[in-house]
DNA sequence: TAACCCATGTAACCTGTTACATGATTAA
DNA sequence: TTAATCATGTAACAGGTTACATGGGTTA
């Protein structure tokens, strides 16, 4: 029931395409829910249909036509409506903890390597996040949209240090030599 | 794709029936993967028709009677190879950060209170964890496994943590006075 | 010449949620 | 007597993934 909340905010913050939404929801930029463009194109006829949304088709010249759309009021109440609404935490579903919980069952060795992958996701990801914080914190004036960008983007850095920071933890229960690093910031 | 892996990794753990089996995995107990009745039990009728587990009717008097499943050595062999795979780590898919991502559209105190709902939940969720952590650290003699659980439950607790530091943040940010407390330890 | 980008969609399938169903036992 | 616990399931639906489809333009 998220997917719709999540257009309506992406849109209100820059509207576009259906095209360059899905750009946005899945290069990692933007966003904090991921959906394939089958999930997008399908979400945006239904928002459109509850007039959630409007759209304006744009002629181009030697490629596709694209469809812009714009959230209308009656969307833009809608959001904030469920912006007000208290809801649940999400649930920490992980692959990771399962295939752990049962580590006694598999060797050291090949924990080790599986470990690595899943540290080194993190790290990546934790570069994503800072790298395009930065650019937030690199603007001479920061509007209070961009506040809340900011705002947003440290909870994903937090979320990826508490991961590295354990996948350590897990790294040196199993044995594994795991290179001193300063004491985790935020910046 | 994960919750036939994370049944037969409960299984492992400890042996039981269906209805035990949900029990352990809604009552935030066990598990960092949720799943209703109606799931398991599906999950359960498949992985019995390829042989992964097996069950064994328990007759009860005054109570219907049980089903007790184990895992059979193919069910080992097949969770055994899945633990060494290296995967994808979790999205974070947050509706609060959704939320958040335009809290310029809505009123600061409607979103001080929408948050604070988000971090009495994370506050009670830790407690549970550490609770659970507790049981096992206070053995006089941990076995491996247990070791494994207690590192699960520490991934657990961290997550939590993580976004208890961030609440306060954010609350401090929508100019919340946020109540002073010890910098936060894993134990 | 092959692969990828632009841009939008349909169809089949699998996963997960909600509602419905049964029926005895026990606690408030 | 109302509700909850025990114990297992079916059926309908919503959410999400994978595969298929089109067709010109650009890059290697």
């Amino acid at each position: 029931m998220t997917l719709p909340y999540a257009i309506l905010a992406a849109l209100m913050n820059q509207p576009c395409s259906g095209y360059d939404l899905v750009k946005r929801f899945n290069k990692s930029v933007e966003c904090f829910w991921s959906a394939s463009h089958q999930q997008i194109y399908k979400a945006l006829a239904k928002l459109e249909a509850d007039e959630h949304i409007g759209s304006e088709v744009i002629e181009q010249e030697n490629r596709p036509n694209k469809k812009f759309y714009t959230v209308t009021e009656a969307g833009r109440q809608h959001l904030q409506q469920w912006v007000g609404e208290p809801g649940d935490i999400a649930m920490l579903k992980s692959d990771l903890l399962i295939k752990l919980s049962v580590g006694h069952m598999v060797p050291t060795e090949t924990l080790l390597q599986m470990l690595q992958s899943y540290y080194e996701q993190h790290k990546e990801k934790l570069k994503i996040y800072q790298a395009i914080t930065k650019q937030y914190v690199q603007l001479p004036e920061r509007s209070r949209e961009d506040q809340f960008q900011v705002l947003v983007l440290r909870a994903g850095i937090r979320q990826q240090l508490a991961w590295i920071a354990w996948c350590e933890e897990a790294l040196g229960f199993l044995g594994q030599p795991v290179t001193v690093r300063e004491p985790s910031s935020i910046g």
